[in-house]
DNA sequence: ATTTCAATGAAACTGAGTTTCATTATCAGG
DNA sequence: CCTGATAATGAAACTCAGTTTCATTGAAAT
């Protein structure tokens, strides 16, 4: 039997500089591609937020990221970050997560495997996890029902282990 | 190995009248149970939203309820719907799912199976599936990460086999 | 009958998410 | 460089499922 691996996923590649310039670069310019594809262009508001959601170490509200933005740039409006997160989830940059207070919240999907997530009512805190043999039976399930999956979205919530005292 | 389960779980109480008459009083009694522990009462409204959701062949939204409950008895409010349930959720007997078209929807929980959800995002019909071994290791990877699991969300959003053609 | 408090329906409110609109930036061709 | 066309923007307005308020009704308990 596999053993299900267990891996805190998410800033792995913010925390080295070099590999985030690196990170950074790669995903601007698949997202440039996707634009220029649909004769758009990647405007410097366009990259703040997407270097924004890839710097934080955890996941966004949209008003996180608007914050965040804003910091960089006080001109940067609400409507254009809202604009640019639907646009890296339209491509498949981005991804949607629920949360524990009902602001949707986003994460970075490029260049990092599957996994799904475990929120704490408590604190807030998304953790993410991977199960392989969780997705091997999902899947059977799913050529089963004959289904055509496009996406799913399997939330846990609960306590953290530290809520959880 | 075990085999996955392949389950359509929800009108199976309603298809036979004696059978179903049973199971809403069952059901109906644990609801008074619940509401007198509150010092609430099963009011006629109460019960007649509690008696639409047990007899739909699918899940509902608060405006199907609404509408259903209507015509049984055309004085009853929306929020009167809403209220019960909301009740319904709070002591277990009902639960939210999710939709394609973002309307929060309701089952009964009560007396049946743990299932999990494929949305299809054509027709909206919600299809019920059971995989045991996807729930174990769901549950292993809740352990390993001590984690205090307390509901979870797994919806598979796609085409169902009518709608994929 | 009177008091008390649950229960109700209609209508108003909430707030995350989304769209509108007038203005500004950007770019391609001249 | 200009110039016209169109993409992009920020502020503000709007949407709409979900939820709460409030004045009224109902029902149980004296």
């Amino acid at each position: 039997m596999t053993k299900t691996a267990e891996v805190i996923l998410f800033p792995r590649h913010a925390k080295n500089p070099a590999q985030f310039r690196t990170w950074l670069a790669s995903i601007s310019s698949t997202f440039k591609k996707y634009l220029e594809g649909k004769g758009l262009n990647l405007t410097h508001q366009r990259e703040e937020v997407l270097k924004c959601l890839l710097s934080a170490g955890n996941h966004m509200s949209l008003d996180d990221v608007y914050a965040a933005a804003k910091k960089k740039d006080p001109t940067i409006g609400r409507a254009t970050v809202f604009r640019t997160l639907k646009l890296l989830e339209e491509c498949g940059l981005a991804a949607e997560v629920g949360s524990a207070d009902g602001r949707t919240r986003f994460e970075i999907k490029a260049d990092r495997p599957h996994h799904d997530h475990m929120i704490c009512i408590e604190c807030g805190r998304i953790a993410e996890f991977e199960s392989p043999m969780m997705e091997r039976f999902q899947n059977k399930a799913i050529r089963q029902h004959k289904f055509i999956a496009l996406w799913h979205r399997h939330e846990i919530f609960g306590r953290c282990e530290l809520c959880a005292k």
